[in-house]
This record gives C-alpha cells, structure tokens and sequence, in this order.
DNA sequence: CGGTGAATCCAAAACGTTTTGGATTTTGAT
DNA sequence: ATCAAAATCCAAAACGTTTTGGATTCACCG
C-alpha cells in the first residue's frame, strides 16, 4: 500500500480527496476524513518525498556545507549545532543535507550544484569570511540563506554571530576586578572579522580602565600561539594575565608556561573563547568563553525558516551574547 | 533556462536527445552532444532532481541518524566521519541527510519516516547496541543499510568496527613489554558489545603472559571511573598500569591520580581507547587508541554504495585495525 | 416546487525528468 | 540501384503527488 491511488482505490475514494483528506482541506467530510486518517496509518502510507517536492515545486531540503580546511574537519561545535538545529527542520518538515567541501572553487561548485539543481529550499553558510565569495553568490540567487558569523560582504542577508566585543570587555572587566592590572591580548589575524572584534573588546575595557592596552597578533592556532608566548611570559615585563582570542591559542599559552615553569593560575591567568571539548581536560582546566551551541542552532534554525517562508521580509541581524565560563586557569593576580 | 524543455526548443532538439546526450548514450552523434553539452554548461541547466527522482524511483540520497543521549550530542567522531564520507557519497551522486534523535521510540519513528516516506536510498546506523530496535526494523524491510559497531541482531547486512580485542590485546602487550607486571583493566559495562571485546582483549594478553587478568566494571564516564579508580589506587596493593574501556574512563582516573599525588606517568601508566580531541591535551598527554576517520568514513561509504548497488551480494563484515597512539601518559613501572 | 448555497466529491492537468519503442536517415556492401 | 544494418533522432508514457475547476448531491428557503 505504497501509492495514493491504491490507497484510494482500496477506500472507493478518488486520489484528490485521499490527498485533501490528509491535508487537512475543509473540502472533505468528517467522517471521510477520519476514514482515510486510519486506512493511512493502518497500512502505514506516506507521501513519496520526491513526487510532492516536484509537483509543490519545493525540495523540503536545508543544507549545510561544512568547510574542510587542510584536513582539517570537525570543529565538534558543528556537530552540536546540526544535532541542535535537526529537530527544528525536521518538525517544519526540512530535511537537513549536510556537504562537506575545502574552501576555493570547489566549494562555490558545490554551492552551484545546490542553487542550479534546485537542491535545497535554504541554506546555512557557517565560518563567515570578510570577503566570502559564497555569500557574493548566494546573494546573485534568489535561493534563501543565513550565515553563522560576520562579513564584509554587504547585502540583504539574516546573520548570527556571538558578540565576541561585548564578551572580550566582559573577560577583561573580571580580570580587572580580580586585580589585575597588566593584561596582554593574544589576537587572531586581523583577516577574521571576529579578530579585529575581539581586540575591540579588550582594548575598550583596557582603555575605560585608564590602562594602555597590549594586543599581540598571532596565527590562529596553537603552535604559533605557544612561539609567541613564550617571548611574551620571558621577557621583562611579564603580564599576569593573558586573554586569547581562541581556545586553540589558550593552549599554546599554557603550553608556553608550563615550559617556563610558570604556575596557571597562580603566576598567570589564561581565558580563551570557544568552549572546545578539550577546555575542560586542560591542566588546569581553562576559563573561556562560548555561544550556547543548543541555542545557536535552535536560532539558526528559526532564521532559516523565516527566510524561506518570507523572503521579502528584512533580514535580521543577531548578535547574541556569550557566556562566560570561569573555570581554573583565572585567580587573582600573584602579590608581588 | 531552467528546465531542459527549454534547453531542448533553443537547440531545436527534443527533450529525448537532450536527455540522452547529457547521459552520455551511444544513441546521440558526437556533434550534437557537444552542442548540448556546451549549451547547458552555457545556461547552467541542472536536471531537477525532485522530477529526475521521481522518475528514477530512487532517491539519491543516503541517511545518517545521530543518536542523541540525554543531550549530549557531539562524539566528534562523527563529524570526522561526516566529513570523511561527504566527498564520496556526493561523486556517486548521493546527498547526504543528517537526522538527529534520542535513543528510544522518537528513534524508531525517525526511521520508519525515512523507510517509509521512501526517503534514502540507504542508512547509516551509528554505535550498535547488543539489542539494537533500529536494526531489527531495518531487517523487516528493503532498504539497504550499513552498521558502525557490533550488535547481537543476527541478520544478513554490512557492518564496520574496530577490532578492540586486538587493539586491547596489542596495548596490554606493549605495557608488558615496557616491564609492567600488575595491570588493571577498567571495563565499561559489558551492556556494550564493544566493552566485552576489549575486556576480553586485555584479559587474553595477560594470561598468554602467564598473569592473571584483573578487571573492574564502571560506568563509561569520568566520574564514575573516577570514583572507582580512586579506591584502586588508594588500595594496598596498587597497580603500575591501567588500561581504560574509554578516553573519558581514562580523564578520570587521572584526575584521581593528580588527587593521590601520583604521578603519571612515572608511578602509574594510564591507557585510554577513542583519540578524543581533549585527549592530545590532557596533562600529561594521554596514550590512546584510534579508528582512523577519514578511512572509516571513506569504507564506510562504499560499503553502504555497495549494498545499495547490489543489494543480493553478501553483506561484509569489516573488522579493521586499531591503531595504538602513544603520548607521554606511558613510561615503563617505577622501579621499587 | 424551483432555485440557491453549502457540502462533498472527483477528473484531469501539471510538475520535469527518464525511458520505451519505434521512425527516419545514412552508410556500406553487393 | 537496392537492401540491410547502423546511426540518429523523437513522441509519448510514466513516475506519484497536488491543485484547478468544476460536477453532483443535499438541505433549506421563499
């Protein structure tokens, strides 16, 4: 009992009302109605996906298109945004369709595929660069998208991203309250829009504080974060506390200290920002800073649908705040 | 030129021979399917893949459900797999669709919508359980699917896992080698098929060493191995290794070292099994065992292709090597 | 009793492909 | 020049649904 006409037959019914019947149409009676709810169930028939989808001319399908840089996959935060995001697509009736592609040419293919075969009703576009090309296409569609982060690309688009300024005034602000007073930044490359935001941050409170601020820029990962550390916590005029613009640079910092025998958080404190699984296996374990990933796909979600379902209406921007997490690598500052 | 009766009029050709050209029949002349060709890469004509669906009666898709425990989503292993997959699936022409759902009836409702809604061409079920519903119900109808782990189900299909009991044996061996005598084996709860493989991996090195095996069964998290490894290695007689279930068993017994004043791994190895991420960054590093991802997902993908392919062939049965990664949480015994 | 409106139902078209089963033209051999 | 085979092409059917535009029946009112 597979197709809507042999449903139909088997109740004596014609194909459009079995079809009217089950969506719901003031058009059919009642008792007729109810009739086919339960020949329906009993034989356990569903619309075939593929026959709807042409003729409502709509696909019912999301995507997202994981950046795989160098190698380099899993930011586990993704996977806690999909499975977050999932059970919202799945009850507005989405499928979510995940692909996976390195940054470059192939990945405006795979874009292309999506827009031209007509693949997807939305779609996600996570890791937001400040000229994205995906964006710079997307935008000459008329395909409905949402995008995770913040760019330079203007344009009529909804986005999500953590107020990484806020949160980068408010970690400096607790390490000020803690007594602190010389306070380095380890910044990202200024190519990320999130970067020159998190810096923005620091050097604000620094600056409302009376301090002069200290920002150091570094490559965004934990190795050249350790190499620059290690200059910063040797030479004279050591900082008691060092606030990361990432997690990964966090741990380079620590590595740096351990190697100079320097106690975290008695000798220095260290704050990161992403919430990585491994924070909270680090020695000790590290305070840093997040964007509540059940939220962020619930919301991500919600703007994608909004989208599709009206795509006249102005788009949003949604900055949202982060949560700071204070775990062992903060204390106060050593008395000297 | 969206549709390819349109492409078909401006070539002055019928739907047929543009169908046909692009599918690279032997039907066309070389010289027309140049023209089609060039005219569709011109015009960006994609076939609609609702309508080409339909008409193929197959879906292209393939399926994934991740299964989300108490809300706790993100073994990062699977977006490594995720990732790994991806490229495969989408050069045999597959979209992969990504389903989120709690362990229980909403599970076996997810799937039933899937197999039923004709959805996926194939499945991916992920972390077998010994009674395992989903594959009993996937037994009971035609769609082809593929297992990541080992069940009791007995049944004809495809199935990946490492093999544990060798990787438990292969770890065990090298702690034996590297002079240790008295090994605790911490085992997760032998509701899990994979926790009797490694228990009984373990147990197999030591009595072909002449020792006799000690096993201690704990809940596969950090605190309860934690609380338990606390009493062994405050006990009288306290092992020099032990060789954990999980990475997450193996946090806690750290932890519980770092509490005794223990130091690993001079006093006491530590072993884990599964590479977190937060594993290369414990304190010190921990020792571990991996199923590489990108070839899990790679051979997990055409294991899949294949039973969708052929579907009468014998499924197989893919036990693949578990490859040992050693970090600083292993050093031979303290001598005494 | 005729007529009107509401309540139910349904036949047929349409969505955009792929594939079946020829039809037509060209080629090559005799 | 003729015929068979090969090379090209194409009209129409089919996939399973939703939707359009009525058709039919029924109750009710004047």
């Amino acid at each position: 009992m597979s197709t809507i006409r042999e449903l139909a037959q088997s109740l004596g019914l014609s194909i459009t009302t079995v079809s009217r019947a089950l969506d719901d149409y003031t058009d059919v009676s009642a008792l007729t109605r109810a009739r086919v709810r339960a020949a329906a169930e009993a034989s356990g028939y569903r619309p075939n996906a593929a026959a709807r989808r042409l003729r409502r001319g709509q696909t019912e399908v999301v995507t997202m298109v994981l950046p795989t840089a160098h190698g380099r996959f899993g930011e586990p935060l993704y996977i806690e945004l999909l499975a977050a995001m999932g059970p919202h697509f799945v009850k507005a009736g989405y499928d979510l369709t995940l692909l996976a592609a390195p940054p470059g040419d192939e990945e405006i293919k795979t874009y292309r595929r999506i827009v031209e075969g007509r693949r997807a009703d939305g779609i996600i576009v996570v890791r937001a660069r400040r000229d994205d090309a995906r964006i710079r296409y997307l935008l000459t569609t008329d395909t409905p998208f949402v995008v995770m982060g913040r760019s330079d690309v203007a344009g009529d688009y909804s986005l999500l991203d953590g107020d990484g300024m806020k949160a980068f005034s408010v970690a400096t602000e607790r390490l000020l309250a803690l007594g602190h007073r010389h306070i380095v930044h380890l910044a990202a490359p200024s190519a990320f829009t999130f970067a020159t935001l998190r810096r923005n941050g620091y050097e604000a409170a620094m600056q409302a504080a009376g301090l002069v601020p200290h920002s150091i820029e570094s490559a965004a990962e934990t190795d050249p974060a350790y190499a620059v550390s290690l200059n910063v916590l040797a030479g004279a005029h050591r900082p008691t506390a060092l606030i990361c613009a990432t997690d990964r640079m966090a741990y380079g910092v620590l590595k740096a200290a351990r190697e100079l025998g320097l106690s975290v958080p008695a000798d220095l404190s260290v704050i990161g920002h992403d919430n990585l699984p491994a924070s909270a296996r680090t020695d000790p374990a590290l305070t840093t800073m997040e964007l509540p990933p059940a939220d962020t796909g619930e919301r991500l979600a919600s703007l994608l649908l909004a989208r599709i379902k009206t795509p006249e209406a102005t788009p949003v921007h949604d900055i949202r705040e982060v949560r700071l997490i204070e775990r062992g690598s903060t204390a106060p500052p050593p008395t000297r």
